[in-house]
DNA sequence: ATTTGACTATTATCGTTTATTAGTCAAATA
DNA sequence: TATTTGACTAATAAACGATAATAGTCAAAT
């Protein structure tokens, strides 16, 4: 990526962030990056795209970093389970664009990344089954029924914490307990 | 309460259900009831009143339920705590007028109503953490650290489900496993 | 105490103008 | 050739008044 692309980017997330999408305009965003409208228009199409390309930069870091955690060799698949239940809060956390994406009064208005969330939400489901088969496999989780419908509903859990940590600040009184939760998530699918 | 004011809100939650609280105007419910408007503002005072009592309607209908419920004598707990999430999620599944209150593009519209959502959301938390006590008080349950933290993420895994469940349709995808989920949770939080 | 419906007050809607901001492009630069 | 620039245009949001729809009132009737 070009050096004037970089920062281009980088404005645009720190000045997204700090004043919201929409009361963001593409002239700030190129006059604190001390460049020319032309050139965002020039590397990023429009406004929508540009968000865009911000939000999935921070899910694209979420990404990477839980990769590693899933692809963790010779790791017992309710250790990695936990690992990934913490990590994941820890980055959402600080993921203020995509945390944007969250308001209920801005729903309607943020449809053009449907697909990206989605995309993220289908890849998250997949590791997620995939790591629940396996320890299956392995004799490590007992889990009647369909595996799927489990991680389903282990990211609706993870999904619905959001609004309340980040969107109504209760991130520091919940998380305390989520290392409790957690361990009570992983004996309820451990075989015993 | 009156045959009246009876006629005037089942008239109400129907005409509002069919067709949300915008788009239903009191001179139909009026109409609809065969009353004059005069006698809707004589019970209710206001059109945003008369939501809230519907919706109150169904909430009350859901609490004596569960009342019901939390309350049968010699019981274990992890049995209630089954029995609350199933009779939690059918109820809300027939509860036209709450489930429009989900909507995140009429998030804002229905401020009037939060008091009504959190004042449940309050009495659902003191249930849940008294039946939690309670179960580890008779060694029926092992909870380590806060037990009201428990109660708060059970209740917001429950209505995280209530967007894909009501909203997007699949209630009958995901309620089929409903039970094994439920199965899962109690085993987590149990004794053993 | 309750019910009624003609009446008033508010609020949504539409059309128009103005201001702001998204998006374009020919010329300059490297 | 790929990138950058900023004056320029096009699209959209905000502001405003006029009109329509609907929330809410009240004196009279039951």
């Amino acid at each position: 990526m070009s050096p004037t692309k970089e920062k281009l980017l980088s404005t645009a997330s720190k000045t997204f962030s700090k004043y919201g999408f929409y009361k963001t305009s593409m002239d700030e965003i190129a006059k604190s990056a001390r460049k020319a409208k032309g050139s965002l228009y020039y590397h990023f199409n429009s406004k929508e795209l540009l968000f865009r390309e911000v939000v999935l930069s921070e899910l694209d870091f979420l990404k990477e970093e839980l990769t590693v955690i899933f692809n963790a060799p010779n790791t017992d698949s309710r250790d990695i389970i936990k690992a990934y239940m913490t990590k994941r809060m820890m980055i959402m956390n600080i993921s203020i664009n995509y945390q944007e994406t969250l308001r209920p009064e801005f729903y309607e208005f943020y449809e053009f990344l449907n697909d990206v969330i989605l995309e993220m939400d289908l890849w998250e489901k997949k590791q997620i089954t995939a790591i629940l088969n396996k320890g299956v496999a392995n004799d490590e989780l007992e889990l009647p029924g369909d595996i799927e419908v489990y991680a389903e509903m282990l990211l609706i859990f993870l999904k619905g914490l959001e609004t309340p940590l980040f969107l109504k600040g209760q991130y520091e009184r919940l998380i305390s307990n989520f290392d409790n939760l957690i361990g009570i998530l992983t004996k309820g699918i451990s075989k015993l």
